[in-house]
DNA sequence: CCGATAGATCGACGATTGTCAATATGAAAT
DNA sequence: ATTTCATATTGACAATCGTCGATCTATCGG
């Protein structure tokens, strides 16, 4: 492969207030039948939070307000590897974003895309 | 096998208010990091919406008020083996409960399982 | 009793997932 | 430039998952 290679997709470096796939869901799920368009952009964020592992990872990096990977791995007892895994499928899902600042990436939760989830299992 | 098997247990007869594995979250997974067994019992209930079939299915119970398998099949459009399989995972993750009436199951949704979702993810 | 209908269970299959060791990239610090 | 630190990527592995055809159970209508 040549040198210029794709690197991570789920950091942006600075930048571009990227667009979320919204436009998706945007209300409740109880209400009338989801299509199936919709049904699968909920069902990669629900994906997202469907692993102990992860969801830990989410609570832990929503409830300190950014953190770095390098504070997660120990507290969530798993290898390096493991933990940046995690953090790409949760960012891909667009429940968090990483601002790198320097040398660590800083993790942090995606309000909006939380509201997203919450509508769409609201009353 | 004897005569008197198990049986499905995701369905009760008639019955007991079962109840459900609750006393596991209680609050938002945001303001503190959830604890490994906390997060384990969230997971299973996320991982229920994380396939679009299901999420579909589930909907379209929420949306009806209570629906018989045989009235999600055609919609759903899988085979019956494969929408039983997934009614019983909402079941076993607690979103849905189904009220064996006669020959058919009418499918409900379990609001207090969703209450607690809502307020996992809630700010 | 018999046939029909609703649903559950079993067994198998390919596909996806969570995990880690090894390695690569990239940015500070020396 | 060399080392060190934070993170991403690759490749492999077992485990779980979604799906269906075939079959079993249970209930209702004659």
């Amino acid at each position: 492969m040549k040198s210029t290679a794709v690197k991570n997709t789920s950091v942006k470096t600075t930048g571009t207030r990227s667009s979320l796939p919204v436009g998706a869901a945007c209300c409740s799920v109880l209400e009338e039948p989801v299509a199936e368009p919709e049904a699968a952009e909920l069902a990669r964020a629900f994906a997202a939070l469907a692993d102990p592992v992860r969801l830990r990872l989410f609570s832990m990096i929503a409830a300190s307000g950014g953190a770095c990977s390098c504070d997660l791995i120990e507290p969530i007892g798993k290898s390096q590897p493991t933990v940046s895994h995690h953090t790409k499928v949760l960012a891909d899902a667009g429940l968090i974003t990483g601002e790198k600042a320097g040398r660590w990436v800083s993790w942090s939760v995606v309000p909006e895309r939380l509201d997203q989830l919450r509508a769409a299992l609201g009353a």
